[in-house]
DNA sequence: AACTTTGTTCATCGCTTGTTGAATATGAGG
DNA sequence: CCTCATATTCAACAAGCGATGAACAAAGTT
């Protein structure tokens, strides 16, 4: 999964060759190759070492264009992690079904989005940035806290947010462990047997009645 | 626990002033504190974006001994977390006491070790390091691996260790949302709570019969 | 055909990075 | 005293970074 120089880049969208002088005049071509060589490598690299140049040369653009589209790597990025982030519908779907084996569900929902790519490329990106870019540590743990926390939140039981909580930083280890770090066995055992695993854990997270009380708060 | 400027440094070994022209000969104190400096800053702001400059600066020293101490600054990073890295020994001593209770005994033990700072430090430089640095990487996943993962799976029945690693991942996830991101309110719930919580997940995943078989592996 | 707009290229700025080599200071050993 | 190894400072290098501004080319507009 290494997107080093700029051979084949995963387009779909128009299958011309790459030199071009004359025709143009929408410039979406190039945006789009921005965009999506740009989600590639902030998902490999993070936002400090995928640099404006290496994305452009992946894009098989200048890097002035870069600039010319998106005022600035920042806005680069914020724009090409901006669309994908938002499937926190399909968790609201997942969350309708009620609380009976909701702990499973959510697992196989997350092991299923993070097997698919186009998803899973921007949340790489913002895990890899997050501890050195503090926007994309707020884009993440706003993310996290917003479309998944809060969500859950509202169907379980007090300590609602806790519990939420518990559920997340599991996912967020699951994700790490397989497929950042890519531990193994870890990172190939297969998502049912990881669900199965995985889910009465969360399951009782979500609905088990809460532990013996503790004095500090 | 932001380290900017050339202030008071966490220094307890001799405690005099830093403008010295004479009555030196052994540069260990310049190493000491470029060792200390490299570990606080590593930890702060992962491994590219802690400067040799800004490391020399916290040290209050010229860039060019850290260089002449540490031939480069890979050395550096390695020599500055090799040390402190290795309390495996604790987590010996945590399984020698039987796989009763075992679950909680682990949450506690890290939820403690991750509370004391001169071990918090060097975890903290390898996860904010590894997903750009394929040396940490590597380093991040040898220890958790080796050290931790291997040990666990030496007293827990087949399979051994997936169920070490999903106890790993979990406890990574709990670093990452209580020490890393701070999600509120699990980073500021007291330990002994989150080990309430945590510790039966955990116990769950060591000694419980494997659930439901699976045909993909 | 003239003009404007939009896409694209190129050269370059100012800055920071890791790293090096020469010079200088400071102690110890004779 | 001189000598020598070590410690420290200073200036600079090459490379890479994000970003800019001027120039050029192809289309739309009139």
């Amino acid at each position: 999964m290494t997107v080093d120089e700029p051979d084949e880049m995963a387009e779909q969208h128009e299958p011309d060759t790459v030199a071009r002088r004359g025709r143009w005049r929408t410039g979406e071509r190039s945006r789009r190759r921005i965009l999506d060589a740009a989600r590639a490598l902030f998902a490999e690299r993070g936002y400090d070492r995928a640099t404006v140049r290496r994305i452009a040369a992946t894009a098989q653009v200048d890097p002035a264009m870069v600039y010319y589209f998106f005022e600035t790597k920042s806005r680069l990025f914020t724009e090409a992690l901006a669309l994908p982030v938002n499937p926190a519908e399909e968790v609201a779907a997942e969350l309708s079904g009620g609380v009976d084996g909701l702990g499973e569900r959510i697992v196989r929902h997350f092991l299923d989005v993070w097997d698919r790519a186009p998803t899973v490329e921007p949340m790489l990106a913002l895990l890899r940035s997050a501890p050195t870019d503090e926007r994309s540590a707020a884009m993440f743990t706003g993310y996290i806290e917003q479309e998944i926390i809060a969500r859950i939140a509202t169907v379980v039981p007090e300590p609602a947010r806790l519990r939420a909580e518990l559920v997340g930083s599991h996912l967020m280890g699951l994700l790490l462990a397989r497929h950042v770090l890519r531990i193994e066995p870890l990172a190939s055992t297969s998502p049912d047997t990881v669900a199965t695993w995985m889910g009465p854990t969360l399951q009782r997270y979500l609905t088990d009645p809460a532990p013996a009380p503790d004095p500090t708060a």
